[in-house]
DNA sequence: CTCCCTATGTCAAAATCCTGACATGGAAGA
DNA sequence: TCTTCCATGTCAGGATTTTGACATAGGGAG
């Protein structure tokens, strides 16, 4: 039951909450990911490029919220790891489209079930319904902010 | 362009919205900051030194969910802006006790009017009610990760 | 008292990420 | 046409953060 003013704790902040949070979620996924070789920035990567193949550099690094430069280094560490391939031109513009392997397709499969169980446990911890709340109540708060 | 499977999408998954408006409530800090001097993980040491006064570098690194060497590093940046003062030695134990100065005092009061806006800006998108559940939704995610 | 364990502060090195900048390709409008 | 503007990929530099490691201080078990 909190008070109706939440200024008087730092930690009944929605700031501090959210960063709680995602940092929970950043360390269990970092041991996770560990373990399969990859970090969570790759992790993200290829998950995306799964579902969206051919996107490139510019669209993924807004799709994961870092800048073009640091999705590069992602990206050319998924390339010298042999997870995605890019081709070194195109015909038509400059942006280059991305595809997973079949390494790379296996090595996302094998990740996916360890970070899936992840996201298992967070959301069993309260009742189903509660979930599509979270999810526009996030969503509308980095809407509010223009993210 | 909507991907075609909206159920298997990424971004429906609770990791993602999360990053996303954790990213959104970090840019929107940082840029409000800037106006102010100060970073976000300084403005969090701030905001904590002022609550709760005498915090150790390593109970400030716990706090902002950060490591010990990360925030040694804030610490000697505040430190350095005369912020923050920590004595050199102790009589007892290892852990320096850190303390607000006037300066930092007055920096941090007027940095938190602009990142109070920012939260409300964040909050006053949905019903206040559902504030409290948002909030312990996010703690008990946190928990359940061991966070 | 001694040994062991934990916690803290700190140093060093590496990884990660961002800011600033530049050149190129394409589209839109004068 | 050509001129302007935007998006993309990339390079360089610096800032931030992490991992790994080490020494020290204190408490507790033996």
């Amino acid at each position: 039951m909190p008070p109706p003013h939440p200024a008087d704790d730092v930690t009944e902040h929605v700031g501090y909450r959210l960063k709680r949070a995602a940092a929970a979620l950043r360390g269990a996924m970092d041991k996770a990911l560990r373990e399969h070789g990859l970090t969570v920035p790759q992790y993200a990567c290829l998950e995306l490029l799964d579902q969206r193949p051919g996107l490139s550099n510019a669209e993924l690094a807004r799709s994961t919220f870092v800048t073009r430069q640091s999705m590069n280094v992602v990206l050319r560490g998924l390339q010298d790891a042999d997870l995605i391939s890019r081709p070194a031109t195109t015909d038509h513009g400059r942006a280059l489209p991305a595809h997973l392997t079949e390494h790379g397709r296996e090595r996302l499969h094998a990740a996916r079930s360890a970070v899936y169980a992840i996201e298992r446990t967070m959301v069993d911890t309260f009742p189903q319904r509660r979930l599509a709340a979270l999810l526009a109540d996030l969503d509308r708060m980095a809407e509010a902010l223009g993210g």
